[in-house]
DNA sequence: CCTATGACAGACA
DNA sequence: GTGTCTGCCATAG
């Protein structure tokens, strides 16, 4: 289902990233999935450099789908990997995150697209 | 209107 | 494991 309603992903993508507890992280994708289509991980990201919201945004929480930081060092990355360490995230020796332990899950079960995710993982 | 771009993701070699 | 290619779709020019 194509979205018809930009404005409506948007404000809705924005809280969830609002809602990302701080320690955790959210990949682009999962966000977009939330939001209520998963094939807008880009304009995920977009939002996430170009809305006006931007600075009201925990922006850092949200990493790729290999739990890996996107944004290149220059241009943010360092900071955004510093944030999340003074939030106690870890990274492998490679700059990875494990997803399957700092992967946010919303709700308090299992919900379906972080199965999801955690099965491709798994498999 | 048409082309290029992107803080992506999944498939494939 | 890594490197490439392709689909995606809102914005920008």
């Amino acid at each position: 289902v194509k979205s018809r309603h930009p404005r409506e992903f948007t404000a809705r993508a924005a809280d969830l990233i609002r809602s990302i507890p701080s320690g955790l992280v959210a990949s682009y994708g999962f966000i977009a999935s939330l939001a209520g289509d998963a094939r807008q991980a880009r304009q995920v990201a977009w939002i996430l450099h170009s809305s006006s919201e931007k600075q009201r945004l925990p922006w850092h929480r949200v990493v790729n789908s290999e739990g890996k930081i996107s944004l290149p060092p220059e241009r943010g990355g360092r900071l955004q990997r510093r944030r999340l360490a003074s939030e106690g995230v870890r990274f492998d020796r490679r700059g990875f995150i494990d997803l399957r332990k700092y992967g946010w899950n919303p709700g308090r079960g299992p919900s379906r697209a972080l199965a999801r995710l955690d099965l491709d993982r798994l498999t």
